[in-house]
DNA sequence: TGCCTATGCAACAATCTTGTTGCATAGTGC
DNA sequence: GCACTATGCAACAAGATTGTTGCATAGGCA
């Protein structure tokens, strides 16, 4: 829980995980040009590559290799936990 | 909602708002008092302070003085945001 | 006044986070 | 074999976080 806290703590993961929303199975470059492109994020791959192993870390995104080019799926069941846990007692009426 | 985030990623936070959901307007030393006996963290006053201080700044707590001890009261508007903002969107059926 | 209680602030250290650059690796196709 | 594509890893720097210790402050009470 700490994890998936600090990990959506994060504008450009969340923008990562907007993206996969969108569209999954997209490998970095992809998810890199989109999220660049779309919102002028002004980060190299390398930042890129380092947010995706934070998301796959907790969970949240699942990757699968296809020849050289990595695809990245959403997993939405960490952050289905994390409302359905310790925060769900704070929901309102 | 970085910051939220951020602030409800602590075990010692996430302790201190439980301490405070239970009973309201408790003092610095109550808190530490009871959150340490009860879950054995061995963690200084100071400590404590500044996580207090960060729940303050994002709004989760609220301060008033009454002579000089600080009596700190739970807001759970920011969680309630949070529940209701980006996330809830992955919340499950 | 002098002591006790409750708290804040400043300085410091250790660790984590986030970004960068440069190089390495592993398929793919000519 | 050679280049191109897609990715990973290591080293480094800047800044934030989290903890500590020591001292300061401010109100309450004998």
């Amino acid at each position: 829980m700490n994890r998936v806290c600090r990990a959506i703590a994060e504008p450009t993961r969340r923008r990562i995980i907007d993206e996969l929303a969108l569209r999954d199975r997209q490998s970095l470059f992809e998810i890199y040009a989109r999220v660049v492109s779309e919102h002028g994020i002004g980060h190299s791959r390398q930042a890129f590559s380092r947010h995706l192993s934070v998301l796959e870390d907790v969970g949240i995104i699942e990757m699968a290799w296809q020849g050289t080019t990595k695809l990245h799926s959403l997993n939405t069941a960490p952050l289905a936990r994390l409302l359905d846990g310790w925060l769900s007692r704070f929901e309102e009426p």
